[in-house]
DNA sequence: ATAAATTTGTGCGTATGTATG
DNA sequence: CCATACATACGCACAAATTTA
């Protein structure tokens, strides 16, 4: 029985001095986000305690934030979210590059379709109209942070596929088309559990919760441009809105 | 084997007529919000076709929000949810009854603690100064929307408990400390899995995803007053933002 | 497909030290 | 000094979820 730093008697409780342990671990980065603590019993061996004892301190640490607890699986990490400001000028690649990572965006579908009938109204095309579909995964230093499904009103953007930018950056897209400036009208924000074909494209071992982002972008003249539905890994992003 | 209204061979895939026909009684309320739908199997008869067919019907169908497919439980409409508009003057009891619903809040905790250090931070709280946490639940028509631990300057308030009115509205508990307005500063969003608490007190049956909202409310010199994290039945709201 | 092993969740009982009245 | 309450800590047993063999 190693007393692993435990003072026993002291001024702080025992579990105290453990979560403090722990907290200065994973702060150190010994333990890397998403990575996967001690068990609990193996903890309790190391730290000469009982299992209980551990159980309090990370109960303690869960409550906190900093690490998630799986039933059958373990104690886990909590990787530190991307901050993801939504509001009028709402652009990804500025926002990744803004929280210090390397954006990317893969275009892994596009295609002319009929849109759905509230999309279509979003977009204000007519039951004729037809829409272009983008399907995209966006990602920050190659974690996958989200899918998008990108709609643009087919009459105004005639040979869309021809116009991707290298980057697939959606504000050199529009720009290719003459709109210097576009901005979020709305967005609509839910969540759910991920798909099976979510989680493939997010890498996502579970069926971890998605935050169901819908919204509008118009271009100077209030004409809307662009109609994305993105589900963003809840995991990996913590949206923030400024009043 | 009755075709119930379903022509084949035509314009249309059987799929897409069935989707449709489950569409219109979900709108015309025959299955209700939260009411389950008839087995995959049982469709399938219903309709003269094969479960595949009526799977891909379904898969549009969830797709789309209007159902949720449990495997081994069965296909459940999704609620209607709450439109839940968040900006600089957030109310809820306000936002409830915009959507034809009446709103409730219960309190079942109400304490002096000493707050977290983000939260005293937030609050402008030093290390010794204490806050009251009050825990409520929300809910709209009787239904349980969310979750909340108030935070609140002890030292503005010193009698809190005692000055609760009885619907429990943050808004007139304000007004009650000579607080007539009071502004959202900002939203954080993320969302994740309930905890077994939360589903509890949100009446949940599982772990479905609680999109988790911390929010920060000013009084008109800019001071904050009330810290507010709050977890809502992703199911049952969708946040809304006008920008 | 099944079984075994691992890991967390929960409950009960016991014991100790500290603070309060 | 005693009674009570509370937080802390340990031990054992089993349930439930997940992974591995």
């Amino acid at each position: 029985m190693m007393a692993a730093g435990i003072q026993r008697g002291g001024a702080t409780a025992i579990w105290r001095q453990i979560a403090q342990a722990l907290e200065a671990e994973i702060a150190a980065g010994i333990t890397a986000p998403e990575g996967q603590l001690q068990s609990e019993y193996t903890l309790a061996e190391r730290f000469g305690v009982n299992r209980h004892t551990v159980r309090q301190a990370i109960a303690h640490l869960a409550d906190r934030g900093l690490v998630r607890v799986e039933r059958g699986r373990g104690i886990f990490v909590r990787s530190r979210s991307l901050d993801y400001p939504i509001g009028g000028r709402t652009r990804f690649h500025e926002i990744v590059r803004r929280g210090n990572r390397a954006p990317s965006r893969t275009v892994i579908g596009c295609e002319a379709v009929k849109p759905d009938r509230k999309i279509a109204a979003d977009l204000r095309l007519n039951e004729t109209e037809m829409a272009w579909r983008i399907v995209t995964i966006s990602a920050a230093d190659g974690s996958p942070i989200g899918t998008s499904d990108h709609y643009f009103p087919r009459h105004r953007f005639p040979d869309l596929p021809g116009a991707m930018p290298p980057d697939n950056s959606i504000t050199t897209l529009l720009r290719n088309f003459g709109i210097d400036d576009y901005l979020r009208r709305w967005t609509r924000i839910s969540a759910r559990p991920a798909t099976a074909e979510e989680a493939r494209r997010l890498e996502l071992k579970r069926a971890r919760p998605v935050l169901v982002t819908e919204a509008l972008n118009v271009d100077s003249d209030g004409v809307p441009v662009e109609y994305g539905l993105t589900r963003m890994v809840a995991d990996r992003v913590t949206l923030t809105i400024e009043h």
